[in-house]
DNA sequence: GGCAACTGACTGATCGTCCAGTCAAACTCA
DNA sequence: TGAGTTTGACTGGACGATCAGTCAGTTGCC
């Protein structure tokens, strides 16, 4: 053990045992949802003992907290990099805005999924709770780049107005919960012709889709 | 009392308690998740004895099941009727179809609104749930009045393909959930533009949102 | 009197949380 | 240098609360 990793042990939360607390834990939370999941099962997950979690997050909901924010700043991150980039290279055009915005959230929520979903599962949940905790931390994780977005929207699309551009940010979102989701739900409609596995193929419909909608609410 | 209403009384579990059982359970399953749910805060609710949820329902998945059953009978009946009706006037119009998919569920969802969401928060967190329990339900409950939309899609603009139809439905129903969640969101994005508490003005952003996502997926 | 509706105390399991204690590494000072 | 002290990650059993579910008993209408 270097020096280096012996004084990355000791800082807390962000040691290896916590990082592995982190993991089972958007497990757990992803395929039982926040009440269903059970403190002592993430703790076995991770190969630890069930006081630690307490002893490095303190408590359910704060552990719950440290593990979105973790994942939400890779996610969001990657998203306000590809739209600077966008920008850096001049005028913005509506469908690598509206690629830019979904992929880090697939390629991050798939990269994990295991009997599939994922974080981005738990986005997902997030997205349509309205409990205290959800709504503080949508608030504090993604409405600063949602109203990036939004303004890239109205950039790219100058006849779209501010409230069309918030609703047709809110609906691309929408949108994308269908693939985040990953309910298999489409297989079973199409009789196994689509398939909410394949992010590329379902990207493919998505980004058209989205800029189908916004085009429609630009007022001309 | 009319010996009618004895009758029903007596069926279970169709009885007066049974419905006041079904009504308590929307409200906190909505409010609560299915996990965080308490049998005890339902029976509280419904002013019924906990032990009297049981003898209805046997269990807390049934009462679930039963809950949803009798809600969704009531939206997807709504459903099909309006898009026969839409049938026995004539020619299909895009606009129409995603008017008739959409209405019904917000106006049972909303009926019962107390605190903002209702039964359509369930009904979120069932399409984005993949457990056992709620993909049985969707499938049970939902499929069927989802391939009659998706054959009407088909019908209204005939370039599109079956997969593209199936994918479109599904984002029509991500773009609904937007609008069902009841977050709150749209208002804080907006500075207090948005309102996601006023169906009508949603629904006359949704309807050309979806028309125009549909129709790029066309292919010409 | 019979039967279905209904009650509420109860059970065992499981939950989040807590805490006394272990142990190895880091630090202190002669 | 090395014995004594301190630190902090970590353990695992115990706690009270709460959960879904059970059941013997009560009620009220035919």
């Amino acid at each position: 053990m270097t020096q280096q990793a012996q004084q990355e042990a000791r800082e807390a939360p962000g040691g290896a045992r916590a990082d592995a607390i982190l993991d089972a834990a958007e497990l757990v939370f992803a395929s039982s949802g926040y009440e269903g999941a059970a403190l002592r099962e993430i703790a076995e997950r991770a190969g630890v003992a069930q006081g630690l979690i307490h002893y490095h997050f303190g408590n359910k909901a704060r552990l719950f907290e440290k593990m979105v924010a973790r994942r939400s700043g890779q996610i969001n991150a990657a998203r306000a990099e590809r739209l600077a980039h966008l920008r850096a290279e001049g005028a913005l055009h509506l469908e690598e805005i509206v690629e830019a915005l979904f992929r880090p959230t697939i390629e991050t929520g798939l990269e994990l999924a295991e009997d599939g979903g994922g974080f981005a599962r738990i986005l997902v949940s997030m997205a349509n709770s309205n409990d205290p905790l959800a709504r503080d931390m949508t608030e504090t994780y993604y409405d600063p780049i949602a109203h990036d977005y939004i303004a890239a929207l109205q950039e790219a699309e100058p006849g779209l107005g501010r409230a069309d551009a918030v609703w047709a940010y809110m609906f691309a979102i929408g949108v994308g919960m269908t693939m985040m989701a990953k309910t298999g739900r489409p297989k079973r409609l199409s009789d196994g012709l689509c398939d909410d596995g394949d992010a590329d193929a379902m990207l493919a419909r998505i980004v058209p889709f989205i800029c189908g909608g916004v085009r429609a609410l630009v007022t001309t």
